[in-house]
Order: structure tokens, then sequence, then C-alpha cells
RNA sequence: GCGGGUGUAGCUCAGUCGGUUAGAGCGCCAGAUUGUGGCUCUGGAGGUCGCCGGUUCAAUUCCGGUCACUCGCCCCA
């Protein structure tokens, strides 16, 4: 192991890095709040109980994937792998069920003791929105068109597919569920390994299988729509009626299905195929059930969470330093004065970079480096008489310039401001 | 958690059929040019060849383990 290694699976976020980061979660705010998405933050960890009972015991993510310790008063807590149960115990905490509906944007790391691939850390970021209090289908439509809007700031839209299912309500989910766990256990002897251990835990994944021994005995499987009740099959048919008016292209994939407990009727991702195996940059659905299940009152929600470094990958964003303004002071008497046009310019908006040694060329060479746009110079001659060497460093164009005439000589440097 | 690939300078990569001082390009530093950057030229710094162990007279090279990244499975964002 070399020294100053980071743990594995988590990343340092170089400027560079950091920008471009930070590009998807402006967008996305931006996007959130035109539909009235307002920031919020929960801690980063919550008591451990939060997540096993809202995600299900015996989903992967609670059962092998959290960062769970007890701290030094006994309680057992737990980084946050997920954001959604997080906002739905603030929502109860808070008492927020006056407020509803109640839409909240957030943003910040996660975490899972998972096998880092690309795409895929320990710690990782997400942007996620919520809707809770509204159990109309118009929020399902509400919140996939933020999802889709944000892909189409980003640049990224077209590079997806929406996938879209149904889970139905809890009684057809419950009914399916019976079905299939029979179909299945009739036909056990034929399942993967991998597929016997989904019969007990989570039955409805072994529909997504990539097991070819699997997909056979999947083929002949009861189907979901013939379990799905009126209301629920209701349900559904608004969400797609509300995102066909919006123009918003969905596929239609009944293999789509949840690997945690909450999850009720529309259940969505949008899929990429450029991201290799990790191809889900924005997934979500309904959880009805969710804020019941951690005590609260019964309230509705839906919302998804989007994984910031897949979305910074796919939009290939790369971060760009601004380019700054030089000061170049020559001499002990302009070092002085230097300070005092840096803080005015500053001051003023500038991102103004002052060297601390070097001699002209030097000074100039480093300007140059960091693609600063001007270049102000000035020795013992220019404050003499009370002026300043405005260079421009794009076009090689040099002019005196007064002192207080600076602001107005970088007029056309606006991208200069911080 | 399972299977495969990779690991040589800050970055991208050559190379060593086991043998003396391990290379290139880019980048960095300095000089040519002590009041004017980009181009050019010259010079320089920078490597425990991921780490630990084994085999060997000798290991960066072969073998084992390990760590990290990566591809797929699993799972998901």
């Amino acid at each position: 192991m070399a020294k100053a290694q980071p743990v594995r699976g988590t990343h340092d976020l170089l400027p560079d890095d950091f920008a471009a980061h930070r590009e998807v979660i402006s967008v996305a705010r931006q996007t959130a709040a035109t539909f009235g998405y307002r920031e919020m933050a929960t801690p980063i960890f919550e008591f451990t109980d939060v997540f096993a009972r809202s995600m299900g015991e015996t989903s992967d993510v609670v059962s092998k994937e959290m960062y769970s310790f007890d701290d030094r008063g006994g309680e057992s807590i737990t980084l946050r792998p997920e954001y959604t149960a997080a906002i739905c115990r603030a929502f109860i905490s808070n008492g927020l069920q006056q407020n509803v509906p109640f839409r909240a944007f957030g943003a910040g790391p996660m975490f899972r003791y998972e096998r880092p691939q690309k795409g895929r850390q320990r710690q990782f970021h997400q942007i996620d929105i919520e809707i809770i209090g509204a159990p109309e289908p118009a929020a399902d439509v509400e919140v996939i068109s933020v999802g889709a809007e944000i892909l189409n700031r980003l640049n990224v839209l077209h590079k997806t597919v929406l996938h879209l299912n149904t889970l139905g309500d809890p009684e057809s989910r419950d009914g399916y569920r019976a079905a299939l766990v029979a179909y299945f256990n009739d036909h056990r002897d034929k399942l993967s390994e991998d597929s016997l251990g989904r019969l007990s835990r989570n039955p409805l994944r072994i529909l997504d299988s990539k097991d070819e021994g699997d997909r056979r005995i999947v083929e002949h499987a009861p189907l979901f729509g013939d379990y799905l009740n009126q209301q629920s099959q209701d349900f559904f048919g608004t969400v797609l009626f509300g995102l066909d008016t919006l123009g918003i292209a969905y596929e239609l994939n009944p293999r789509l299905v949840r690997g945690l407990d909450y999850y009720t009727h529309t259940a969505f991702e949008f899929v990429t195929d450029a991201l290799g195996a990790q191809g889900a940059v924005i997934a979500g659905g309904r959880y009805d059930g969710l804020i019941g299940q951690l005590g609260g009152p019964a309230t509705p929600g839906i919302g998804w969470a989007g994984g910031i470094e897949r979305l910074a990958m796919l939009s290939g964003a790369t971060g760009e330093a601004p380019r700054p303004i030089a000061l170049i002071p020559i001499g002990e008497a302009a070092e002085t004065e230097a300070l005092k046009i840096g803080q005015a310019l500053r001051r003023d908006g500038f991102i103004v970079d002052q060297a601390f040694r070097g001699n002209l060329g030097k000074r100039m060479k480093r300007a140059d480096k960091l693609n600063a746009a001007a270049a102000l110079i000035f020795g013992d001659d220019e404050l003499a008489k009370g002026v300043v060497q405005v260079r421009d460093l794009t076009t090689g164009d040099q002019s005196e310039v007064s002192l207080d005439g600076i602001t107005r000589a970088l007029a056309g440097h606006e991208g200069s401001r911080a």
C-alpha cells in the first residue's frame, strides 16, 4: 500500500472535478427551484433504525452495505446510504405534515460498502428530490419531469432512456408476489443460486435476472398486469397520460423492480448505456408506505435520487478555472500599491492573482499559465504618473490607464469576476 | 461477496527473453530574455518499477500473497 492512500472507494474532488460536480448540483437545484422545490439538508448520519426499518432488513443495502457503528453512547449509528429515508424522518421529526405537499431538494454524500467500479464508489454523491403528502399521480408526473428537465439542461437527456413500471398498490403487489413465489417454488430446482436467495428476500428481482436458465423460467412466469387491480391500473394510466402530454418519452419495462421495500406504484429509472454496468443516473419511485413504517402519520411520497458522479461523467462537464486579472508590480513601492489595487478590484468582484515573487518576465509567464485575461503592470514610472499599464493577454493590446479608471478598462472582462 | 484484466516519473505510456547509471512525450524548475507572457533553444529536478514475501549469485522482470483501479456478476445512483 502506497503512503497517503485514500480509503477504498473514496475519491478526492480536486478543483476541476469539484467544478463539474457543482455544475450538476446547481443545474439540478435551479431546475427543481422552478418547480417549487426548496433545498434542505439532513445529517449525514442517522440512527440505524431509520434505514433498517424503511429500506427493509432483507434489502442488500441494509443487510450488507451500511456503514454502521456504535457511537460512544452506545447508539447504533449509520452513515446515510440514501436520502429518501432521511428526508422522511425529518418530515416526521419536524411535524411537516402541516405543509403538504412538501417539496424538497437535497444534495450530498451517501455511503455504501460496495465493491467499487466505474460509477460505483463507497462514498458517492446524490442529488435528490422528494414530494411528500401528494397521493395524486400528477405528483409522479411532476417528479419525473423534473428529472427529465435536469437531464435536458445537462445536455444528457438524449443519452438516456426512461424505463417505467408500476408495482401497484400494496394489495396488487402482495397478490403478485404470492403468485410469483408459488410459481418459482415449483421451479426452484432450475433457478440459479442468486435467484434462490432472491426468492425469499425479494422475489420480484428474479424477473430481472440475467441468468440464462432463470430467463427461461421467467418467460412463463405470471404477469404483473394480471394482478394489478383497477385502481392501480388507473393510477398508472394517468401517469402515462401526463408524461405523454409533456412529450416525455419512456419505455415500459415490466422487469423494472426495486430492491427497497418501500416502493409502490410508479418505479422509474433514467438509464444510459454510456457508463458500463452502472447505468442508472436517476432512479426513484413512489413510496406511499414509507412514512408510516417510520412511525409517522400515513403519508404518501414520491421522489428520486441521481448520482452526481455518474451525471458529471455522462455530461462530460470539465471544470475550467476562471480567468483572473494578474497584478504585476515592479519594485517595492509598486508591491505596496498592488495591495491596494487588488483590494479595490476584489471588492469590485474581480478574481485577482498576485504572485508573491518573481521579476516581470516570471510574473508574465505565470499570468499566462493561469490563463489570466489581463495583466496590470506598474512600476515607479507608472506610479509617478498615477497610471498602470493594462495589457489584454488575449490580444496583446496594452494601454495606459489612470488608477481610478482600472475598473472601466476591465469592462470587457466580465468573465474574470468571481 | 464471486470471476477476469491492469499497476513503471505529476500525467500518458515505452522497456527490461532475470544482470551495471530504467526511458520518451507532455508537465515542472532554471537560463538564453535583471520593465513585458505565448514560440524556440539549452540545461536541470523528479522513480523504494503499487506493497510484502518467496525462488535466485542477482528480481522492476519469475512465483505467491496483498492493496488499489478496472471489466463483468451481484446490487444500485
